[in-house]
DNA sequence: TACAATATTATTGTCAACAATTTTTAGGGT
DNA sequence: ACCCTAAAAATTGTTGACAATAATATTGTA
């Protein structure tokens, strides 16, 4: 079991080679990027120390820089930092991640009332080819189940861009999903009921068509509601395990 | 009138001492606080260039820590960087008002409904007691608007609290709320219809109280979408004096 | 005067070294 | 063996200097 513990724990570091520094793009801007993706695909693990020397060295740059990519990475809620001891990954609970499908429930759901409120005609042509090019993808390859999580979230990309809210666009696309992607490494959480979701995504594509956006609003919610019911319900049973948090 | 323009987006310095570097905490972090607060008392002018030079001497730091504040202040959209170029105060529009009261009425909405389900007697308490003390601020000393403005921020802080989410906290009280506060220096807008929005406060705790989630979203949402509404009407009032953004 | 190309200045990006703090290790006492 | 203390090592915080880029001023020309 420790094993695993240290595997999950350790200090393990990315396994990616220095970048060859896109112009106009500083180098803390390709190293945010690069330990972004390091800590969302579970490279970096979670609660591993960020060792400065360390990265520096792997990356080819000095600290400088680095520490203001730990800084943006701050901003994003991926690492946490205590002053005069370091940046630490950030660790996911089934608490947090309630906590982030509670926001994210509201927040798509403003976003798909706006979608409704503001897509052409164009834009929902769009969203449901889409929908119907990952339904075909996943029907012919079905055993390969990663499309399936990116394509749903593309799905939710694009209700998020129809929204027309930038800022909305921001929050969800460059620091939530980014989290929710984190939460999925880390408990290799497969997507469930997937026939149940393509059917809640065409209803939601049916509402915005129709300029629904009240109903858009209320079947998003629902949508993401019931990805959160999960997290409920093993939250429930892991308590039901362990009382009041007894480990082994 | 360039004198106006001149003071409004001229490259303004915070008249901030440096500070005595509070123990447990880095001098980075006590030049963020330092200057979000001057961006947000609008000390630091919207628009008005970060000068690294110039601000490092100011406040007696290098340059290495003032990178990394200005690289936080990013992370809480109150600034925005260009590479090579640097870093300038944001600039919020109606526009980008409207897209933040859009943001804010969800997620105030969902943190009321949360507070209706968590919130403990006492907690309600508490909450009608802030509203009185408030209220009778008001009336008491009429000509001070000021307290007004804040004692709203302090009414909605507490509900985001008694929400239990902590994320939701975060990201309301610790990045939304300071947006709003730039927003309302910049455009020195009075809160308006005190009497309405305290009548307002009161159904909201009577919700709580009555452990009535659904009504207790819902007011707030409607609390909040008032306020979007009056900057709506504005937004519509200045298309209408110049149809397509001609300046004068 | 107006305009374009060039030279100058200022500012940002980056680095390597030093200081301050924390973590680890070693040692001694009970 | 345990725990407390002190020295050593490692890591973080900070600084000043240098390189690269952008902004500004200057000069030349039509």
């Amino acid at each position: 079991m420790s094993l695993i513990v240290d595997n999950i724990r350790g200090e393990a570091a990315p396994t990616e080679a220095l970048l060859p520094a896109a112009t106009g793009s500083t180098r803390a801007d390709s190293v945010f990027d690069s330990l972004r993706t390091a800590i969302v695909q579970g490279e970096l693990a979670p609660g591993s120390k960020i060792n400065e020397p360390q990265l520096s060295k792997l990356y080819g740059i000095s600290r400088g820089p680095l520490r203001e990519a730990i800084r943006r990475l701050e901003g994003c809620k991926l690492v946490e930092i205590k002053a005069n001891v370091g940046a630490r990954v950030i660790e996911l609970d089934i608490q947090k991640a309630i906590e982030i499908y509670e926001i994210r429930e509201a927040l798509e759901g403003l976003a798909c009332g706006l979608a409704a409120e503001r897509a052409s005609t164009a834009d929902c042509v769009q969203l449901r080819a889409l929908l119907t090019r990952h339904e075909a993808q996943i029907e012919s390859e079905d055993g390969k189940r990663y499309y399936q999580k990116e394509g749903d979230l593309d799905f939710h990309y694009l209700i998020v861009s129809l929204s027309g809210n930038t800022r909305l666009f921001n929050l969800l696309c460059d620091e939530l999903y980014h989290l929710l992607r984190l939460y999925r490494v880390q408990t290799s959480s497969q997507p469930s009921r997937p026939a149940q979701a393509f059917k809640e995504h065409h209803r939601i594509v049916d509402a915005i068509e129709e300029r629904d956006a009240m109903l858009a609003e209320l079947l998003m919610r629902r949508h993401i509601a019931s990805a959160k019911a999960t997290l409920l319900a093993q939250l429930d049973h892991d308590s039901e395990l362990n009382p009041i948090g007894v480990g082994s």
